[in-house]
DNA sequence: GTGGTCTAGACCACC
DNA sequence: GTGGTCTAGACCACG
């Protein structure tokens, strides 16, 4: 489910925790779910399991995760929410980045916004929440 | 015009590539555009010249500054075309980045993609090139 | 296995990337193994640290090498391909000079042909590859 | 008949002696012509009167040029000799740079002495001198 | 212990 | 005056 490329040069804890979030965020992980042990993720990923223990780390501090100590590791039912403020603003550089690069490839907006789209659909189901109108 | 965050953990040539890049796509500079010297830019910055010099030549490996020995560096006139094919899939890990992060935050797709077109907007008059429609 | 020689006024670090590319070329080193450190490259050739990792990094970008975090740096398991066209094209200003040179050395092609062959010969087993013919 | 390229990262002066040379080999301009001033060269070139004076110095240094005070600049009737030991070792670098260059493309040896050898047949006439078979 | 980044400063080739 | 190369040495991120 997970893997990660060493010789792509990003951090291994860091492709990590994209291929979580990314897993959370098309709900191909549940709120509630228990993640694999740091040992058995590692084994996993033929990684160090230090490499693991960080990516669980920051993602318990960014509030995606929770370690309840002697029963491992869970994603939380309910992640923080932002301001759409806040929100707005966190999105900000993503933006910014795709766009530029769009702009570079001379890929004209219609057929970017149409790449969004899909991208969007293909993630099937969001997550669903306690608060959201039912 | 051009402008580093030492704090930001983001290796300073990185995000001077990121800028030029910014700065070329929407415009800012156009094609043909003498940049300032390695020493100027490293003045404005207040970064060491070897640093903005790593910058301009991965640029230039990539095909959009070229540099003229005793003379100076230049933003290309026409920057390497990739296929159809090639930039969508250029293209791709932004745009999954973007979604992800997007929901994650529950920030609805019509927000993104406004937000998306709106950043387009921004760009201005995009660069010419020869081929293009007059 | 490498060296250098500062008073020839190639750079230093192309030497190096020419010296490397030979071995791979030639099959001294093989694909997927180990070269040697940065600061034991730097120590063998008594070069400064940085002018190694100089000559690793672009034949990173070249795709011949790879970097692993931590781990070192290999020979890729298979360089990437370019199209029968574009390998012509890549070794045309190679053969142009080369004849030029033997025309006003008045060396005969017949000569030159030999000599090209010799130097294939040398080369002894060529690195095997995947898709290679068993 | 002569052009450089100043982007192209190798240094004018030395494109230009690469032209001449190649231009003596191949018989494009023949024993004893008289080439451009520096100034009408350096005028077609669009480069600075001091990297065409620069290439001709060297190629004067290398006994295939010859300048007459006050005439001109003229290609020398017959090029200095060198040993057969001598012409071959000369070719060695060209010979290895090309041969490593084909490995690391793939192109089999067959294949790149045929280019040599159109290569060499597109020459056309070489040169002729004095002390050649009549 | 690995490579990556950055600085300071020197020297040089080129135009 | 321009960029290119190299060195020395420090600090850091990563695994």
């Amino acid at each position: 489910m997970f893997r990660v490329q060493p010789e792509s040069g990003e951090p291994l804890y860091r492709q990590l925790i994209r291929q979580i979030e990314h897993a959370v965020a098309t709900g191909l992980v549940e709120p509630g779910e228990k993640l694999p042990t740091v040992r058995e993720m590692a084994g996993e990923l033929v990684v160090n399991p230090n490499t693991v223990a960080r990516a669980y780390r920051e993602l318990e501090a960014r509030g995606l995760l929770s370690t309840e100590r002697g029963r491992g590791t869970f994603v939380v039912d309910r992640p923080p929410e932002l301001s759409r403020e806040a929100r707005r603003e966190k999105l900000r550089s993503h933006v910014e980045r795709l766009v530029t690069e769009a702009l570079l490839l001379r890929v004209p907006p219609d057929e970017v916004v149409a790449q969004v789209r899909r991208e969007f659909g293909e993630a099937g189901t969001p997550p669903r929440h306690d608060g959201d109108a039912a």
